[in-house]
This record gives C-alpha cells, sequence and structure tokens, in this order.
DNA sequence: CTGAAAGCGCTTACAG
DNA sequence: CTGAAAGCGCTTACAG
C-alpha cells in the first residue's frame, strides 16, 4: 500500500477535518450560505488559517457552473486605449477577487471567431467585457450567450444592454470646436480606422462642421503606420487652405506634424494641430500637443464595475440590473499645437 | 416530474449518446490517449461537430488538477513594455488553445502578495509567466510552487532555472558605446527606477563606461514623471561638460530634450540624446531619436514557448527541459538625435 | 479497443 | 444549525 503522499494544497476536506465539522458546513461558512453556529465558526476559522487553505476557483466553477472571472474579448491588443482599459478592468477584478483573463481577436477569421468565443466561454467566465475596436468584436459581443453577463466597452449607443462608452463624439467634437472657436474656416480631419459605431471621433468632427454651418468635406483615412501619416502630412503643406489639423489620436497628430515641417510649415504659427488621447509624451512634444484627455484606464474600472453587478444580481437570483449606458467624459487639453491662423 | 430542460450547452455525456459509445471512449478520442476504433471515432466526430461540442476548460482542470491556461504575474502593468509583453504572451498562448490570463502586482503590499498569489494558483495554471520589474515581482516568484512550470521574464541570469531576457544589458553597453565612439568624453545617463538584477540598462552603460577607461559617475534616476526629466533636462543645459546623455526609455529621451532645448541647447549639435525601446513615436520626434529597439512581442511569445515545452513534458512524464536562459536580441537604431560633439 | 466505477474539490437540496 | 448524498463535466486506472 502507497504511504500516504502528502498533500501539498490543502483542500475544503482538510480543514473540515482540522475542524471537526463536515464540508458542507465549512462550504457554508465560506459563502455565508446559511447560519454555522459560533463556536463551529471559530474553529473553521482557525483551521483555515492554521492550513492555509484557499478554495478551488475550478472546483467551485465546476459545481457553480459559474468561475470567479472575467474575461475581456478585444482586438488591437498593442493599442495604448486597449491596453489601458484592460489595466483598468484587471485592478477592479483583482479588488473584487476574480481572475482576469483576455482572448484577443487580432488575426482571427470568421470561421475562428466561433470556436474562440466558445473556448472562452468554456471556461465558464462569471462575465465578459468586449472591447469594441472594430467588426470582428461586435460579432464576437453576438456570439456570448445571452444569459452570461456582458458588458461592451464602446459601440453605438443602444449595441448592447449594459454599456459603458468614452465620449468619443463629444470629443471629437469639442476639438474641431475649439480649432473653429480659434477662427479657423475649415478644420481637415485624419484618422485611422474606426469601429463601425456612431460614437466616433470622426462622427464628432462633422457635428461640429455642421453646427458651424461649414462642409466636412475634407478628411483621410490613414494606416498606423506613422510613415503614412508624416507623408500626408507633406502633401498638406502644400495647400493653403489647410490651417488646421484634427488628428484622431496623437500619433497620427505628430507625425502629420513632423510631415508639415519637412516642407517648411511651422506649428501653430502656419498650421494648427490637434491630437486626441493625451499620451505620455503629448505634453512634451513640441509644440506640446492640444488633445483631448480620456481616463480609459477609469473606463476599464467602470466596465469591470457594471459587469459586477449584473453578476451579482444573477448570484442573488435577483432581476438584472437596468440597462444602462454610462458615458466616460474626456476633456480637452489645450496647449501649444493649436493657436488662431494668421491672418 | 420536471420536463426535461433542454440543456444550452452540449456535455461529453451529450456526445457519447449522440455516437453510441461510453463517456470514457469520447474522452480517449479527444485526449488521444488511447487507439479508439474508426468506426466510433467516426461517429463521434460526427457528434461533435453536430452538437458544436467544446470540452469544459474546467472540469477537465477538474479531473487534471491543471487548467489549460497560463497566467502572468506582472507589475508596472500599464507601461508599454510590459503591454507589449502580455500582448506577445497572449498571442503564442491562444495559438495553443490556453486561456490566458494576468494578475498584476501593482499596489500589491507585501502582506497581500501571498494571497494573491494563491489565488492565482488556485485556479490551477497549467503555468505561470512572471515579469521582473521590481522587487515585488520576485517575491511572487518565489512563492510559486515549485512543480508548477515557470518561466521569468528579465531577472538576473539565474533567477530562475527557466528565464528569458531581453539584452537590457547588451542594449545599454551599446547605446552607450555608440555615443562613446562620436568622440563624447563622457555619458551622463538618466533612468527611471530598474528592477534588481544584473541585465539592466544602466549596468550596460557602466560596462561601456568601465571598457573605455571612463569612470561612470554621472547618473540620474527619475520618476516616471515626464516633467521631472524635463526639468532635469533644464539643469544639464547649464552644464558645458554635458555633450551626450543616454535615457532609459524613449520617453524619458524626449523629456530631456525638450528640458535642454528650453534653455537654449540643441540637439544634436549641442548635446547628443539617445533614447531606449523604440516606440511608435521615436521616428516621429524632431530629431528622430537613436535608440535601441527590443521587440517585447516576440519577447512574450519566446517567453510562452519556454513556458509550453515544460507543460508538455510535464504532461507527457517526462523530464522537464533542461534550465535555459534565452536572451532576445534588439538592435541599436541610430538616427538624428546623435552625433559626434562640436569641440 | 471499450465500459463501469471512482475521483477531482466544491455546492446544494434533503432530511433531520 | 448540520450531515449524508448526489451532482457539476471530465479523466484515469481497472477489468475485460
Amino acid at each position: 500500500m502507497p504511504p500516504t503522499t502528502t498533500r501539498n494544497t490543502p483542500v475544503i476536506k482538510d480543514v473540515a477535518r482540522l475542524a471537526g465539522v463536515s464540508v458542507p458546513t465549512v462550504s457554508r461558512y465560506l459563502n455565508g450560505t446559511a447560519r454555522v453556529s459560533d463556536d463551529k465558526r471559530e474553529k473553521i476559522a482557525q483551521a483555515i488559517k492554521l492550513l492555509g487553505y484557499q478554495p478551488s476557483f475550478v472546483a467551485r466553477a465546476l459545481a457553480n457552473k459559474v468561475m470567479d472571472s472575467v474575461t475581456m474579448l478585444t482586438s488591437l491588443s498593442t493599442f495604448w486605449a486597449t491596453t489601458q482599459i484592460n489595466s483598468g478592468v484587471e485592478s477592479a477584478a483583482r479588488d473584487k477577487g476574480f481572475l482576469f483573463g483576455v482572448t484577443s481577436l487580432d488575426g482571427i477569421s470568421d470561421s475562428e471567431l466561433e470556436s474562440t468565443v466558445g473556448r472562452v466561454m468554456s471556461a465558464n467566465p462569471a462575465g465578459v467585457i468586449v472591447s469594441e475596436s472594430d467588426e470582428i468584436a461586435i460579432q464576437a459581443m453576438r456570439l456570448i450567450p445571452k444569459d452570461v453577463p456582458m458588458v461592451l466597452v464602446g459601440g453605438s449607443r443602444g449595441d448592447a444592454p449594459y454599456q459603458v462608452m468614452p465620449s468619443e463624439r463629444a470629443g471629437g467634437r469639442c476639438v474641431t470646436e475649439h480649432l473653429l472657436g480659434l477662427g479657423h474656416q475649415n478644420v481637415v480631419h485624419v484618422h485611422r480606422a474606426e469601429g463601425p459605431n456612431n460614437n466616433t471621433r470622426t462622427l464628432g468632427w462633422r457635428d461640429a462642421m455642421a453646427a458651424a454651418g461649414l462642409p466636412a468635406n475634407r478628411s483621410y483615412q490613414i494606416s498606423e503606420h506613422l510613415e503614412d501619416s508624416r507623408e500626408l502630412g507633406r502633401r498638406l503643406a502644400h495647400d493653403p487652405s489647410v490651417t488646421a489639423l484634427f488628428a484622431g489620436n496623437d500619433e497620427t497628430a505628430i507625425a502629420l506634424i513632423r510631415g508639415l515641417r519637412d516642407e517648411g510649415k511651422r506649428v501653430p504659427q502656419d498650421v494648427s494641430v490637434a491630437g486626441y488621447n493625451d499620451q505620455l509624451f503629448s505634453m512634451i512634444w513640441e509644440p506640446a500637443l492640444t488633445t483631448y484627455s480620456q481616463n480609459f484606464v477609469e473606463l476599464g474600472r467602470a466596465a469591470f464595475d457594471m459587469l459586477y453587478a449584473q453578476i451579482e444580481a444573477k448570484r442573488a437570483g435577483q432581476m438584472a440590473p437596468e440597462p444602462q449606458c454610462r458615458i466616460i467624459e474626456g476633456e480637452l487639453i489645450v496647449r501649444e499645437s493649436t493657436a488662431a491662423p494668421r491672418d
């Protein structure tokens, strides 16, 4: 007969034995699922401490059909905003004792999408947060069973019952109005691909132009390769009607500035350039970048909070919270890269 | 009697029934754990497809004592390098069908560390990758049971049996030697806090100085707040002996440049400044930044690969792979921010 | 090659 | 308030 091998990690049975109670009683103690007499509580508490017991996530997940975890479905996973959002979700999840997972949708083909989402779901996450940055995220969202708590980050208002959105459109409008308010007769917009939703920075630009009675007829979509933006900046430098540029993000903004300067233009004297995101380097750039600051970490935390409310309600057997769409406001940061037109 | 409620997600029993075989047979088919006759294979395959069956991660994890997942233990979770590494690990993990989790150590006190790591372990990850950027990561590593596959990213050579390291020290030396090779008599080093290891950029700077017979006596540690670096740049501007600066990262580099210029210095004519990391904006900065490029995404992938080898060996009941330390090389990118001194 | 049985570590009715 | 029993969805010896 094999010697009883020393089990390294204690399990619930060990604490039950040590405390002199049954396993279900320990479980009840742990989950507050029923009253446990004070003396047993005491013993159990001691046993747990003594053993350094921690309940198994996976055994719980199997019994409960749900794991104490959130998983983030995302694309554009190396982009700045994405990483900040993830970080916010992770820290909020950790605070609640939830595990945090992420599976990115980058480079996934349509045919792989279903099995990818299926795999995520087969780990029984208590909830999932999908971060919308392109069409595939929206498709992924549709594959999530209706009964699992979910919140959508981004998207169009109404794309999902629970949403937290950055104020992209309002922000885009705000930046554009700042430029217009400075006296510019037109604002050219340069942006990377945007999500398929009605809350984009680009739409905000259109809003502002429309409100000013101006045609929103000059926008350029560029790639994420900064050289492309720089090249575009060079071209725009030769168009005297271009006096104000609103770039969809700070990186694009600085590349445009560089291109403008390659051709002898000065910023902001000859042309004003505003960015978006307020990345770390933006305040250091020369000239310091006028931009729109979004706290994406906070946005991630808000998304988790909204998810957690659903999870709790579901566990308590209560009705799901009211559908809601929370907007996280950002703020315009006016620095040196924008100014009134010269003449 | 309750009507048989329609089960939404199929389980292995459903597959077995539909295929007309026993549950263990399906399991063997799935895991290749034993021969299964061709006709049954066929039937099982069909049943799986028909049902859209995916094995439960958690049930497997409970039975196997191990989940098909990796979790990343990290600090400085919003820093650029960290996010890139995570992204690399995630994509490699996904390719192998592994779930990816991250729990950050930011803001965790020493007393919370044990329970935090304990919680991670109680989800039975197949392996964990710890990314060393400060002392707490090293402590966390020590709390991981010896029998769970682990790889350390960073650290000193020898800190763990399995390591993948960026060539930080060699890189730091390389950058410094570039500056020295240009003819500078001294290279001042400015860096943020670095991990407690012998592979830092700062040590590389010392190496180069020593090799050149120069005292490595001018270095400054600054915070992550770029204003601090800018302020330092202003101060250094007034010291004529400062002709070359090696900043520990690109963000610090551009802030230093900004500060230098605030006081009328030109880069690189008056002082050369090199950075480290080759972030997106570095090639766009004016002057384009000389820097050292590390592919952190690739480094993350390499870390997962090394982990996966351990996991596979363990599952196959084989001996663990030889301890190893893989260095991921980076490369010096010479651009415009460095030049020969004027004298 | 293949089933019946037992077990992974929990939780939840079911009876006291 | 508290045990004994059954079950969550798998896997792994154990016998054929």
